[in-house]
DNA sequence: CTATTTGCAAAGCATTTGCACATTT
DNA sequence: AAATGTGCAAATGCTTTGCAAATAG
């Protein structure tokens, strides 16, 4: 299922929130970008069609999308926390460009085969798993073939 | 290669740091666990042998261990920063228990396939993935067949 | 003697919360 | 009118940093 605007709204109807214009602008601000953003950058975004929305209404609304799993986090390993609209309602992963930020979701991860066997090995009822892969996208690759100490 | 407390304080030295008490406390806080362990776990662990340490050095220590690859992250999602110390030198992923946070390394993960087709499809030079599973290890499940939720 | 390391306190930064005011049903 | 949402400021909690004293090579 794909996600589209009316159908956002609809879910958050549906769990009882309204669609205020803060909460669309933040929306709007993750869904525009191509790339995770963190909550400053989001600010930075929203500000710019709304410059009196607080730093308080932008968590809240980053919480209150993730809650309804309409963002979700990636990139943990930065100090702030970084969100990405979800593309869609289904099992999915993103494949990160560690250079641009750049994201591509993909959905066949093939895990089946390895959680068998670990559930077969170790006794574990398997959950769930994380799972992001990072590399460089053909842009970054050709803009700088060496790719710059980080 | 296995990690031996020797080839441990090696290491530090290769690198010209020093394997003070304090940090062979932390050393032995991260390591004795085989749960994955917050700064805040770690400080109390080590104030029971060396009750005068300050948090700052703790915070250090792990940020060494952590550059020096002989700890790493996990379990990215919570508040404070969750470390493990590394069993092996080699490329390895985590099975984590989501109610005890026992955890046991698996190295096999046949994400190559995978990677290998998204290259295709993307352009992306593939560098390096995050892979961790999570679930229920055979302790939690005989404990309390049905989880509480969290 | 010099360089490194420690512990304390203070600072920094991201995030959350309390509360009065505003907005929506 | 009641419930929900907003913006500000303050509080919180984790992490980092400056610095003088301690320690190791």
């Amino acid at each position: 299922m794909r996600l589209t605007a009316n159908k956002i709204a609809g879910i958050l109807r549906q769990h009882g929130y309204r669609l205020t214009p803060q909460r669309h602008a933040v929306l709007k601000a993750i869904a525009s970008s191509q790339d995770c953003v963190n909550p400053a950058e989001i600010c930075t975004r929203v500000r710019q069609e709304y410059p009196t929305i607080g730093m308080a209404t932008i968590y809240r609304s980053i919480k209150m999308l993730a809650d309804l799993s309409l963002v979700c986090r990636v990139n943990p390993d930065s100090r702030s926390r970084n969100y990405l609209m979800r593309r869609s309602m289904s099992h999915h992963h993103h494949l990160v460009c560690s250079q641009c930020g750049r994201t591509i979701d993909f959905t066949h991860c093939d895990l089946s085969q390895l959680e068998k066997r670990l559930t077969r090995e170790t006794g574990f009822i398997i959950e769930g798993h994380i799972l992001e892969i990072y590399g460089r996208c053909p842009e970054c690759c050709a803009a700088s073939p060496v790719p710059n100490p980080r």
